[in-house]
DNA sequence: CACAACTTAGTTGCGCACAACTCAATGGTT
DNA sequence: AACCATTGAGTTGTGCGCAACTAAGTTGTG
């Protein structure tokens, strides 16, 4: 970090607000640079990192509504639409109206769609070996991410809405 | 996390896979959160989170180029340039063609850019109480986000290229 | 039953991220 | 000087993320 020529006294306060910038900068500089990774890692089955994600949750599953997917992939139908469409022009995914409930769309795999699991499973391993921490840093750094995301939500639920 | 009906016994291999996933999952989800989040608090200013990066660097540095700015928010042209032109738009940044260097461009703050840093200072006060995390905690992410890109981004470019 | 409130997907529009490309300027090298 | 690889911005195209909206189905209430 370079020295900057501003104002010279840093209080505990600009030191707590600028360590704040570094940390949700990192965080979106981790983010994205693992996005570059799984392109990588990913490029051989055609799909992205959120397609991957949404594949993952159907071979956890087999069968889901567009809802539940959004819940676990925290996720709108402004994004899942067009996305769950791409997968299902690519034949990985079909997409039925629920006949319980009309307004409801039910995501199921193909069997392409679920043969594609068994080359995606190497796809972590590569992950995995270049973040170079070991379970118990992962674990740590998982739960600190999960508290972060849930207090940040609460908080731009709680002053935004309701 | 529910159980699913896969095959019954669960490796130590398997459970790390599981929790990599996890781990870059909460990463995006975070990501998002924060972003979000600075939405809301850069909505008055009329900033997107990225815009808002960018002048924090010609905050701090006056005067950049285009490929410095880029090097800093680790972002290329293709992304910078056409956020760089809505910034100019909006009457906040000035860009020049450096006469040292005509390739260069130099992207400098006009008076009403310069303005702006003062009611964008209230930002993070939000953020950071939000975030609900000490200044250890935020020491601690920090360094293990900027690790893992560190490692992330060179894995990724030695068996990418070169 | 009728009707309003709510729920679920989908669409549109905008901005970001990134790959692939173009183009002009620069800096060697012979 | 002529040539060519490199560098820095910019453009184009694709996909994601989100706000705002529409449309259709469902539910609750009188």
């Amino acid at each position: 970090m370079p020295q900057l020529p501003t104002s010279a006294p840093v209080t505990a306060t600009e030191d707590l607000l600028r360590l704040e910038h570094q940390v949700c900068f990192a965080l979106n500089s981790a983010s994205r640079a693992f996005g570059g990774f799984y392109r990588e890692a990913l490029r051989d089955l055609e799909l992205t990192y959120p397609q991957y994600l949404a594949m993952l949750t159907l071979w956890e599953h087999r069968e889901l509504p567009v809802k539940r997917i959004g819940e676990l992939l925290r996720l709108d139908s402004g994004t899942l639409s067009p996305l769950l469409k791409r997968l299902e022009a690519a034949g990985l995914v079909q997409r039925t109206r629920s006949p319980q409930d009309e307004r409801s769309v039910l995501v199921s795999l193909t069997p392409a769609g679920a043969a594609l699991r068994e080359r995606a499973e190497q796809v972590p391993l590569r992950i995995a070996a270049a973040t170079g921490l070991d379970p118990a840093e992962l674990r740590a750094l998982h739960g600190m991410l999960q508290g972060l995301t849930d207090r940040l939500d609460t908080a731009s639920g709680a002053t935004g809405r309701e």
